[in-house]
RNA sequence: GGAUGCUUAGCUCAGUGGUAGAGCGCUGCCUUCACACGGCAGGGGUCACAGGUUCGAAUCCUGUAGCAUCCACCA
């Protein structure tokens, strides 16, 4: 074995392997007779490339689809591509500009050719950079949301759908993307606290005098909308107002008159309590419109412009045109009461970062509310679980107020809608083109010329389908009955609102069937200090620099590490260092073991062995093995990191390695013999229930200790399995107690500024000897102590200090006679601790409250504790009386 | 405005009724024949605050404060 561990050379040679070997080629109906398990990879953007989040998101499905197989399931996770609608389109445009080409100019069909031309060269980067993480999926079985069969999945749910009635087209205001000009749902808008300012504007009423009152003032952010204003709303307990609703105003700038509407939805704290009612551009101002029958007059152009509904001047203009020519013409008539400077939320598009408008379109909806009963149903009775389970309050939440999904989208890129139109625009949906003009025939009673609907689903609409569309639905497949449900969905929560909602109601309804059991959320992860990596601070960790300076396995520990249960894991690289150096840790441990000549016989029989520090290590290995498992069952990644990582750097490297080198080194065989079998045995262990979390390096360690037969693959091994033999207990106390003595005199070296190469010579009562088996360990406490021992009170107390060590008495020598008042204060204060800790015990015994009320084992325990303590202090206090008489 | 989290050692976080834990950092000692990406030994916390429930609260309940995130909000 190499001195150090080269991360690169053997991450190299492992990706290249398992690939060349198909070790997780998966192959349709391979293994009946195992137990699936499916894992779909939440599809990233043909777009994207590998970030933090990503390596995040991935390793963790690795480590359960690794785990898994090694347990014998016939795994399978599928890989995939999303084609992302408007990232991809706005993408290739611009490629396209930079090279003098306008999309427009060259027309939908080219365009959509350049877009899969495009994907082909340099889409999916990010399957490429998933195999540097060691990612077990058959990258020879990527779906990809566009391609062929999907396509075909995706025309019959819409199909199935429109015929439900649960897909509609409806002329209804939208979120407008001017710059895209193209309809977007709400979760793709961000809202940002911009500066602006409220304007208040005098709205003349018609007949004044009769009232007594000449205007009502409005307060707007928008004033430019007032040319599409079709009333004033106030509340109709308002006092101000009650005696004007009615009446009739003059709209500036206009000729038109508009009235004056009660409506309850008016706030009366609210600017001046009077709203202007604009239907064409405001979503409430929509509704108040419909509540009061009331017309919608749009004022403006596809993108944001104003249109020709208005007078000449405004035409053409933007918006920011317009309102400045409008507050300046509502000045000069002295209709312009005031203007505050605000603050406040306006909507922007996440993609394009345009100013979102509210617009009257054509859209196709789906109708999500219905779709929302049966996919809340199957979360409340426990069938789909979210893991940790509070997420579900945030996924109830938007359920029970979720709106009808707008799916249609205005741009090129993307599944078309199966709609044509008849000349009439009768709507007919058919799976293509022959099929809709068959429909045409049949309700038209002859040919006609149909037209088809120009727009694309959202991008969402097709990854809702995921689960079931790459077992390859509609087409009833082997693979489809066996694996659907999957078996868990892991994902950050930024997208349960986009996609596992959309899943679970699209999947419910179109398949009778959840898409997955679990649902795992998982962290966002953040900067060492817990701010968001962003480019602009310049704290971004690139996983493909991190894998580079410290190996895959290390960034996937500390990825493991890092995930307990909450919302954000904040990574640093001293962390990520901190794991490597485990890695590191291992490597020398085993190479320890392979200078030493220690095997891994897979016939190994851990209950034939005798030795009680053997016994002891392989009782804890069991230990180790079982509390892995159940973290990863149960999702607790840190927990399974943690395990691993303190068996075996804090017990097996810190002790185990160190007891066993006093054995190696002396000329007991069968000691020796089996004490080398047993530790091949448990770095074996080791190896391998750390192989889901780091696979580079127990692949490699496989190798070199022939853990797997030559040719084979750790990878494509078992997960061990054994129970704790009969009786290794007692050698556990046995050989704690013996550490704890080692810790003991060490603390006491270090404490008398001893120096660390002398040996010291230490006295221990023939008593005491028989009672802790301090002969059994004598030569361990020897070695790793750095001590002699010697039975019996043979050294003089003025230059002996002791340490007491469950009651057995260890009596250090030293060269020069020791302060004994100062020797006694020392013990006294340690007395005095133990005695407080036992009263303690003792009083809470004494409570009656306590005698009824605590658990039978919680007082068993108490009853324990108070012995032991008791011994020790008794012991203690012993030996200080001792002392006493020593100098008396 | 509505909701959800979080507040524990210098830092980052576990622990969720029974005597406060880890990693990193820090201090001292050690170039001991697997490993200085190492070893040994230490120091360090009235578990945000205030009430309550309980024999017993870091843990359960109520309230307060601060922080974070999501949703809503263009008068």
């Amino acid at each position: 074995m190499d001195k150090t561990f080269d991360h690169k050379s053997i991450e190299k040679k492992f990706t290249n392997k398992w690939e060349e070997q198909k070790i997780f080629s998966f192959s349709p109906g391979s293994k009946p007779s195992a137990q699936p398990y499916t894992i779909m990879l939440p599809p990233p953007n043909i777009t994207g490339s590998l970030h933090v989040g990503h390596a995040l998101c991935y390793t963790l499905q690795d480590v359960l689809i690794r785990y898994k197989r090694m347990k014998g399931f016939d795994v399978l996770w599928q890989l995939g591509l999303d084609h992302a609608g408007i990232v991809t389109q706005l993408l290739v445009e611009k490629e396209l500009t930079s090279k003098g080409i306008d999309r427009r100019q060259l027309g939908r069909e080219k365009f959509i050719d350049a877009v899969w031309e495009w994907k082909e060269q340099s889409g999916g980067t990010i399957l490429n950079q998933m195999r540097r993480l060691g990612t077990s999926g058959d990258f020879s079985r990527v779906c990809f949301t566009m391609d062929e069969q999907r396509q075909k999945a995706v025309r019959e749910v819409f199909i199935k759908l429109y015929n439900d009635s649960l897909i509609y087209r409806d002329k209804r205001l939208v979120n407008w993307d001017p710059e895209l000009k193209s309809a977007i749902s709400d979760l793709e808008i961000v809202n940002k606290e911009v500066d602006g300012s409220m304007w208040y504007i005098k709205y003349p009423l018609v007949d004044g005098e009769s009232c007594g009152q000449q205007y009502i003032t409005i307060a707007t952010t928008r004033p430019e909308t007032m040319l599409a204003d079709v009333a004033v709303a106030v509340h109709p307990d308002d006092a101000r107002y009650t005696g004007l609703i009615g009446k009739r105003l003059r709209l500036p700038l206009t000729d038109r008159v508009i009235p004056i509407v009660a409506d309850e939805y008016i706030d009366r704290e609210k600017g001046s309590g009077a709203l202007k009612v604009t239907p064409a551009h405001d979503f409430n101002d929509f509704e108040i419109g419909q509540r009061h029958g009331l017309e919608v007059i749009n004022i403006l152009t596809p993108d944001a412009k104003i249109n020709d509904n208005v007078a000449s001047e405004y035409r053409g203009l933007t918006q920011d045109q317009a309102r400045e020519l409008i507050l300046k013409q509502l000045a000069d008539l002295s209709l312009l009461e005031k203007e505050e400077k605000i603050k406040h939320f306006v909507p922007y598009a996440d993609r394009s970062g345009a100013r979102v408008e509210p617009y009257i379109t054509d859209q196709w909806f789906l109708d999500a509310p219905k779709l929302a009963v049966e996919a809340i149903r199957v979360v409340e009775s426990g069938e789909v679980r979210f893991v940790p389970k509070n997420w579900e309050n945030t996924y109830f939440d938007w359920m029970h107020n979720i709106k009808p999904w707008c799916i249609s989208r205005q741009i090129w890129w993307g599944h078309q809608i199966p709609a044509w139109y008849g000349p009439d625009d009768k709507i007919f949906v058919a799976n293509s083109d022959n099929d809709a003009h068959a429909l045409a025939e049949k309700h038209y009673g002859r040919r006609v010329e149909l037209r088809r609907d120009e727009d694309v689903l959202d991008t969402w609409f097709s990854s809702g389908l995921w689960t079931f569309t790459t077992l390859n639905w509609p087409d009833e497949t082997y693979e489809l009955k066996r694996r659907h449900p999957t078996d868990v969905l892991i994902t950050g929560f930024d997208i349960i609102f986009f996609w596992v909602a959309r899943m679970i109601m699209l999947t419910t309804y179109v398949c009778k069937q959840i898409p997955f059991k679990d649902i795992y959320i998982h962290a966002i992860v953040r900067d060492e200090k817990g701010r968001k990596m962003s480019k602009s601070k310049g704290n971004v960790l690139d996983p493909l620099d991190l894998i580079d300076e410290f190996g895959a396995d290390a960034l996937r520990f500390t990825i493991a590490s890092l995930c307990t249960p909450t919302r954000s894991v904040n990574m640093g690289e001293e962390r990520i260092a901190g794991y490597r150096n485990f890695i590191t840790k291992l490597w020398n441990a085993t190479r320890f073991l392979v200078m030493n000549e220690c095997k891994y016989d897979d016939r190994f029989d851990v209950s034939s062995v005798k030795a009680s520090i053997n016994q002891w290590i392989i009782a804890k290995v069991i230990r180790t093995i079982a509390d892995t498992e159940n973290a990863i069952e149960g999702y607790r990644f840190d927990e399974a990191a943690k395990a691993i990582y303190q068996s075996v750097w804090g017990m097996f490297c810190d002790w185990y390695l160190e007891l066993v080198k006093p054995i190696m080194n002396g000329n007991n065989q069968e000691k020796i013999v089996e004490t080398k079998l047993t530790a091949g045995w448990a770095i074996a262990q080791f190896i391998k229930i750390l192989h889901p979390i780091a696979p580079f390096i127990t692949e490699e360690l496989a190798e070199a200790f022939a853990i797997t037969e030559k040719d084979a693959f750790l990878s494509a091994s078992s997960w061990p399995c054994y129970s704790l033999p009969k009786g290794f207990d007692k050698s556990t106390e046995e050989v704690e107690w013996a550490c704890q003595a080692i810790s003991a005199i060490r603390s006491m070296r270090s404490d008398m500024h001893l120096p660390p190469s002398d040996i010291l010579k230490i006295v221990i009562s023939e008593a005491d000897k028989t009672k802790y088996s301090v002969d059994k360990y004598e030569i361990f406490i020897q070695k790793l102590a750095k001590v002699d021992v010697k039975y019996g009170p043979t050294y003089n107390s003025l230059t002996t200090v002791s340490v007491i060590v469950e009651g057995c008495v260890i009596k250090i020598a030293l060269d020069q006679s020791v302060d004994i008042q100062k020797e006694k204060s020392r013990l006294q204060a340690e007395l005095t601790k133990l005695q407080a800790d036992s009263q303690n015990i003792h009083a809470r015994l004494a409570n009656q409250g306590f005698l009824a009320k605590a658990s039978e084992s919680v007082i068993a325990d108490h009853k324990q504790q108070l012995i032991s303590l008791e011994t020790r202090a008794n012991r203690l206090q012993e030996f200080i009386a001792s002392l006493n008489n020593t100098t008396s």
